[in-house]
Parts: structure tokens; sequence; C-alpha cells
DNA sequence: AGAAAAAATTACCCTATGGTAAAGTTTTTT
DNA sequence: AAAAAACTTTACCATAGGGTAATTTTTTCT
């Protein structure tokens, strides 16, 4: 567990730059737990329950659009994620999250991720994770106004190195807003 | 400027459902400011030095990508805007916020909104401030991911009444991500 | 008001991506 | 190990949107 508090101290740092009382108080409610490959983490249409940091693997974020699926966001080693939105807003939400292989998380339930909320400590983090978020979310936006498939896929190879080996093609292309076939000629034309 | 008051808290309403006391404490701090048509309220690689809330009129927050700008989102009125990222990370940043019309603005130092940061009524504002603009920016890149652009320039239509009217086409055909050209076609098809 | 500049529209052709289908590959199931 | 299912690649054609340029309309400047 020492090995867990480190890491997540660490991913801590990378993202929040909040004070050391809050992760404490945030690690302190962590569940570990398992999930295998295609394992849906959270359900499209449902509440947000858990609030994960991702140990080891990756979790993919999806929206269900008619009979396909769209990729909004992965998440690796070292990161937290969850149906923000969800939790934000405290509805059911789509979004739907699921292991894209063996991954082993520490999940804190979003009732406690609230009740955090309410300390003072935990206004900070959830100020900070709100934050992180959105800048997150700001450079996507940023990407698919400004920059092609072929750059956007091949930032994401060096964002997260080894990611074509980890991940279904399929979902890469969904999250760069392309078909299979078009990241399949792309992968082709680069190679 | 019991107007502005009744205005203000309005869109605190709307956007934050944070305490009464937060927009007494931000209202407090605010400075009318008229900008005409084609003005810029922020300049890209500058700080933001301000953060607005629109009584009436419209910003658009701009991305200088080579020769052209893209727009990354319109804010008109009853809404706040700034560059958000540069007031979170404290640098300076690459967007510019230019008004698209003559408009009326109730603006605060990003100083003061820090310093309004700092006390736990502020740490409420921040955070939700921090929120809804995560849900804003989640919306925009669902909507790129799942929906043509034609789907798109309908619903920032109805979004935005008027927003034709009100704002160049060219900035609209930025937000939606396509060429003025591209959105003249859309607009006499759809007609 | 008239001239100049900027923006919007239209047109033409071109390219990137989509859709469908089929072949090859990998993974899962039995 | 064989069969089935899922995924990736390739191919062919169709289409939305881009690039350039010319024309018309609107806005700005003098």
């Amino acid at each position: 567990m020492q090995n867990l508090s480190t890491q997540l101290k660490k991913a801590f740092d990378a993202y929040f730059e909040a004070p050391i009382e809050a992760w404490e108080e945030f690690a302190a409610h962590c569940e570990p737990m398992i999930h295998r490959k295609d394992e849906v983490l959270k359900k499209q249409g449902n509440s947000e329950k858990y609030f994960y940091f991702i140990e080891k693997g990756s979790v993919g974020v999806f929206l269900w659009k008619e009979n396909n699926f769209v990729c909004l966001d992965f998440a690796f080693d070292g990161q937290f994620c969850c149906d923000y939105m969800s939790v934000l807003t405290e509805e059911p939400n789509d979004l739907e999250l699921v292991a894209l292989e063996t991954t082993k998380v520490h999940r804190m339930t979003v009732e406690n991720f609230r009740k955090l909320g309410d300390k003072s400590i935990g206004q900070i983090l959830m100020r900070k994770s709100a934050e992180s978020s959105f800048v997150d979310k700001q450079k996507q936006q940023i990407d698919l106004l400004t920059k092609s498939s072929e750059e956007r896929y091949r930032e994401l190879c060096q964002r997260f190195p080894k990611v074509e080996l980890r991940v279904a093609q399929k979902h890469i292309a969904s999250y760069l807003g392309i078909t299979p076939q078009s990241l399949s000629r792309l992968r082709r034309k680069h190679a």
C-alpha cells in the first residue's frame, strides 16, 4: 500500500498542486479494485458511483451514438478518471467507462468524494480537480479545431507511448473523430 | 447599478449555484466598462488581467493559427468570460478575447478574483466556475465528435438566437470547424 | 456621398474521410 | 485444435469540406 501512496502522491503533484492533507484524506478513503478488459466501470445512463485512480492499466470514456461509440478520453497509469459530468451535476449521464485492458484502480465512492468536498481541504481538491479537467478539455477542443487527424494521431502516440499496442484501433479512431478505415490509411502512409 | 446586481445575480443562479455571499463579494469588486466592436479585451500571448461579466453584447474567444483565427467560444449577454486557462495556470496564454459588437461588461481584476479565491466563499466560487467551464467544454467536445457541421450550426442558432445577425459568419464558421465558404453553402441549402 | 476595404457568396476542382464490402488477421470460444 | 467472432486492412466509389479565385454585398473610412 505504501507503493500506492507514492504513486498517488506523484499523480496529485502532477495534477492538482493541492496541499498534502488533501491527498492524504483522499488516499484514506480509497479501495483497491481490479477490472478485466472490457469490464464496464460505469454504465451509460447511470449516475457515477466512484472516482477512480488508475494504478496500472487504462480506461476509456465512451459516448454511445446510434450503433457506435465515440471515445472521448483515455486514462492511463497514474491518472484519475470518472464520469465527471455526472459527479458535478449529480445526475445520471450517458458516458460509459470501460477498462481497455486488465486494470488496477483505487476507487473512492462519489459520496465520500462529495463529503470530502464539504471540508475546506476537500474544497480545494474539488476545485483543482475541476480546473485541471477544464484545461484538459480545452486542449482537446483546440486540437479538434486546429489540427488534422494525422497530427492528432501523432500527438496522441507521443503523449501515451505504446497506445497503439494497448488500445484497439477503433477506439483510437473514434477518439480522433475518424473511422477505423481512415486511421488504418493514416498508419500505412506514415509507417 | 441595481440593475447590474439583478442581472449578475441571475447569471450566478443559472451558472454557479453558489451561495449568495459569493456573488455579493464578486459584484463588490466589479468595474463597468464599454468595449467597441473588434476591441481586444485580452491579447494573445499575454496573461489574463480581468474576469468579465457581459451585461450586453458579445465576446469571442479566439486562437490564432497561422494566418487565421479559430473561434473557440462565444459569450453573450449574462455570461462570464475570460482566458480561463491563463487564470488557472497563472501564465501567459495564446487565447485572444475580442468584442464582437459594442459590449458592456463588468470586469474584476484577476488579482481580486484570486484574492477572492483565498476566502472560503471564493473557494466555492472558483470551484463552481471551473466546474461549469468544464461541463461546457465537455459538451463542445461531444458536439465536435458526434455531430455534423450542419447540426452544430443549427444548435448554435438555437442556443444563441440571432447569432447569425450579431456575429460575423467567418467567426461562426471557425467555431464550427469549417470555412466561411462551407458555412455559406450550408446556409443556402437550409434557408 | 463616394471610395476603399472587408466580408459573404458562388463556382470550380481537389482531397480527406465516409460507407460498404471483402479479405486477411487476431482473439475468443467451444 | 478447430470454429467462430471480432478486429484490421484494403479497395472502390461517393461526398463533405478545403483551396483558390471571381463576383456581389456590406461595412468602414475619408
